[in-house]
DNA sequence: CGAGATCTTGATCTGACTCAAGAGTCGTGG
DNA sequence: CCACGACTCTTGAGTCAGATCAAGATCTCG
């Protein structure tokens, strides 16, 4: 397992960009912020008020054990909104991964924001409880290939898509060291499942077989 | 792992008792239904337009692989709310465990329900993020400490408490066998950490070091 | 071009799974 | 009340998927 000390690097957010009204989102919406690559966005522990929108980039949201080791629940790219919490502090850190453009969501005080957000939340819980399905139930070449799936879908379905993270993400978020992760991966590029043109891009060939993998 | 052929056995929910209002909850209230030992409350892919509350007894939601691995994502205690879904139908399937109470919320059309369970929601979206952690990342023993403990404070933190679920509902709960759990628990047993008074009850002895073992 | 990350691959180890058998528990009916 | 049968749970022995440990290879970017 690798081992993530907390990241010390605090958030010092560039301002950027200009403002785009979220569609039945209430409150007053921010300009977007520049987030650097591996840099905070929220802490475990922090006040929570706001939701946040990815404008451009992709943001890991994890949580830690004592000894460093590191579960990613969920990675959110670009348009997909996170920061869900429940009461008012945050359960979880978010991390940039690459130079990230997020746009904060501020519900003014006593805002009805629920009616816009409930079904973003109820999606998000939906996707937790079936990663659970994955990290409690599927073994390595399931998982990778349910999180192939995932991320091609989320991108348009086309056949060749980006990883935006690293092999240390993708096995803290499948619940894998990444040595397993690199092995899956060349093991499906072996069979000529996928291509890996670079290590941060993939390209599906055999999308059935893939289908088949995940169950 | 434990095949668990899909329960053919359908709900029949006897009617009974009176009804008692929700707090914050707008729609009409129904009477609850008494369900009996294994019966399903609603399957996977059923119109999801209701939420439930339970008077007694204890329900598990959980999904199926196509080869009858299951991952159970959640347990709900008496006086819990569950049923949550994205879209309108249902993503998982839920048994009554033992003979249980369930009382329908059924929001009337248009009604503005968000606002009574956003809360509700999010905190399940958190308790399952956490729960992805303790998959993902924790072993055996941990994972049985964690749900030990978290067992216990759902059931107002008593010393002895109720595990009305069976070693196969834990097991596939945390994402181990049976025989897994079953050793965990003769191995805290031994060790003075517990005691089990009989099968479906667990005192907790050394809470500290319970706490230890979850991190 | 070079240094540090990141990724891949190989060898070995181990925690949890599988398979198997026995013990305990519960409900039913004689 | 006890005997029987069917579960459910526990325990043991052996196996295996994925972790760990250890080199190398490749990529990135100043």
């Amino acid at each position: 397992m690798t081992i993530h000390p907390r990241n010390e690097f605090s958030s010092m957010a560039a301002g950027a960009a200009l403002a785009l009204p979220i569609p039945g989102f209430p409150g007053p919406v921010q300009p977007t912020s520049l987030y650097p690559t591996g840099s905070e966005i929220y802490a475990q522990g922090e006040l929570a008020d706001s939701l946040y929108q990815i404008d451009f980039g992709c943001v890991r949201v994890y949580r830690l054990l004592a000894d460093g080791r590191r579960q990613i629940s969920a990675f959110h790219l670009s348009g997909e909104i996170f920061g869900f919490e429940s009461g008012n502090t945050h359960h979880f850190f978010a991390e940039a991964i690459g130079a990230t453009g997020v746009r904060v969501l501020r519900p003014g005080p006593g805002m009805e924001i629920s009616q816009a957000i409930l079904p973003l939340a109820l999606q998000g819980l939906v996707r937790a409880q079936e990663h659970l399905l994955v990290l409690g139930r599927q073994n390595a070449a399931e998982r990778v290939a349910a999180f192939l799936l995932d991320m091609a879908d989320r991108q348009g379905g086309l056949e060749c898509f980006d990883l935006p993270m690293s092999r240390s993400d993708i096995g803290d978020y499948l619940g894998l060291t990444i040595e397993t992760v690199s092995r899956v991966f060349s093991k499906l590029k072996e069979k000529g499942i996928i291509r890996l043109p670079n290590l941060r891009s993939v390209e599906v060939v055999k999308w059935q077989t893939l289908r088949n993998l995940s169950e």
